[in-house]
RNA sequence: CGGGGCGUGGCUCAGUCCGGUAGAGCGCUGCGUUCGGGACGCAGAGGUCCCCGGUUCAAAUCCGGGCGCCCCGACCA
């Protein structure tokens, strides 16, 4: 990879491909702490993308940002029993600062209700003050023994939402109404289909009630947890005395939810789209989403295509396109195309002086399912129309391919537990099966197949007939989801 | 925390076994020729060889110690 041409292909290895991906398209590079990596400026737009439609979304939703210290003291984390087991192996702690030992060490946050509830318990006081529906954007740090870019890191970005309410069905209603969000959010601008449903206990938030989630196929087969929703009940606000008093004038505890998505959004879009040339972004979260390739022989020339590829970017920002003009001299445009198609840039436009005199530009486009024309010339009038109709067309083709992809490697009714095991070796995806319910059996799955329970699925995802026995065979209460996942 | 690999110019690495003037390709800078699918010529810049200690006339290389990162597994968004 030392003159950046080849790639290694997904069939070969699919982790090298990966990284290699990462590195070449400049999304992201190592940092001198283990864990922790850098977020390059083309990769860092995509995230910003994400952020807006995600901040548009939950505005709409009636949430209002806000920012809670990175630091709490380690006292707060300890005041749910559950949640400090789960996030104590990997918390990160501040005991020194100041030139001195701190008298009690402070908790860079794996999550924030532990300093969110102390604070805004004092904001809520009566039924009136309630709904409380917060976002915040940050950073969380969890000590992780492994790590990858994107997927998981020590240092993340997110979106944290923290909401409070007055009953168990609005809480509930809110915690469902936000994994809708998430997964409107995955299929229309990630172009990445999911299965929403419920986690299993093993894989609930520690100290929530109910913890939903978006499943997502790679393409290697392997599933990603794409978003989370918590239902906390009242654990929270038992935990932080957060109390309000109700219209007969009881005091009572509050309803918490909390939901976030973080950069591990980023990995997502990569293992759904990517192909062996490189990233393929679709349109909506594209840093540009069409790249001008201007092409001269001489200076003349260059004056007229630089010319005419002006017109034809200020035509298309005048459509709403994200556009950029590569302009760098000293490389030829071959070098360009690979470069773009690379960093997974949706259209291509060269324009040459054969096109100026046709008055026309050569479009081409990064994805091109069966049956459609990589390189099609268009008339140069009306460019930015014709572009944005085309750039929303790849946008929905994106998400029936990547359907397509996830359906193909779906397999529902496995009910033979040799059988599954053998599958899910050869070939991954997901598996509907039935379930007893069992954690053990759910453990002993995953010891020995790798295999966990994603999801149980919303009722629209479950199969007509719902396999009567589990993989154990003792009879299934309900169908799950199983994959390998990362 | 186990297993493996690696630390040498911006990147990928050779050189280490067998000590003796620090190298290659790519990238970068300048000039010129190129430019419709990964261009070429000439000139040039760029290095505490991860750190500390030891052996030696002499250490990237040998010895001791340390640190860091990557990859593969057990835990997790």
């Amino acid at each position: 990879m030392s003159n950046g041409k080849g790639l290694t292909s997904q069939s070969q290895d699919f982790s090298a491909w990966y990284n290699e991906v990462v590195q070449q398209a400049e999304l992201a590079s190592h940092s001198p702490v283990r864990g922790c990596m850098v977020i390059r400026p083309y990769g860092y737009r995509i995230w910003e993308l994400m952020q807006a439609a995600l901040d548009e979304m939950f505005k709409a939703t009636g949430h209002q940002n806000a920012y809670f210290p990175l630091f709490l003291p380690k006292s707060a984390l300890d005041r749910e029993a559950e949640h400090v087991e789960g996030f104590a192996p990997e918390t990160a702690m501040v005991t020194h600062a100041g030139g001195a030992v701190l008298e009690e060490p402070l908790v860079v946050r794996p999550t924030s209700e532990a300093i969110i509830w102390p604070i805004v318990r004092d904001w809520i006081h009566s039924y009136r003050d309630l709904p409380v529906l917060l976002n915040q954007w940050a950073n969380v740090v969890r000590w992780e023994m492994r790590t990858r870019p994107f997927l998981r890191t020590t240092e993340f970005l997110w979106q944290e939402g923290h909401t409070a309410h007055v009953s168990e069905e609005e809480a509930e209603a809110e915690t469902r109404r936000m994994l809708g969000v998430y997964r409107t959010f995955m299929e229309q601008w990630m172009a990445m289909p999911v299965i929403t449903g419920m986690q299993t206990d093993t894989e609930r938030f520690a100290g929530g009630l109910r913890t939903y989630g978006c499943e997502a196929l790679m393409k290697d087969n392997k599933a990603l947890q794409a978003g989370t929703s918590h239902n906390l009940g009242q654990n929270f606000a038992r935990a932080f005395d957060v109390r309000y008093q109700t219209e007969e004038g009881e005091h009572t505890y509050v309803w918490s939810t909390s939901w976030g998505v973080s950069t591990r959004l980023v990995g997502g879009l990569i293992m759904t789209h990517g192909d062996d040339e490189g990233l393929i972004i679709p349109p909506r979260l594209a840093p540009y989403e069409v790249v001008i390739v201007p092409i001269w022989k001489d200076d003349d020339q260059r004056a007229t295509v630089m010319e005419a590829g002006g017109s034809v970017r200020a035509d298309l920002e005048d459509a709403g396109v994200r556009v950029h003009v590569d302009d760098r001299e000293g490389m030829n445009p071959g070098s360009k195309y690979y470069d773009w198609e690379r960093r997974g840039v949706p259209l291509r436009l060269e324009i040459g002086p054969r096109d100026v005199k046709a008055d026309s530009v050569m479009v081409v486009r990064r994805f091109t399912p069966e049956g459609t024309d990589r390189k099609t010339p268009m008339p140069m009038a009306g460019v930015g129309s014709s572009l944005r109709t085309m750039l929303d067309g790849i946008q929905d083709e994106l998400f029936a391919a990547a359907t397509r992809r996830r359906d193909a490697a779906t397999i529902r009714g496995v009910e033979d537990y040799g059988e599954f095991q053998r599958l899910i070796a050869d070939q991954g995806g997901f598996f509907y099966t039935g379930w007893c319910g069992e954690g053990e059996c759910e453990k002993k799955v995953k010891e020995d197949t790798k295999a966990t329970i994603r999801v149980i699925p919303d009722e629209e995802f479950r199969s007509a007939e719902v396999p009567s026995l589990c993989l154990c065979g003792a009879r299934s209460v309900c169908e799950v989801v199983r994959a390998r996942a990362y």
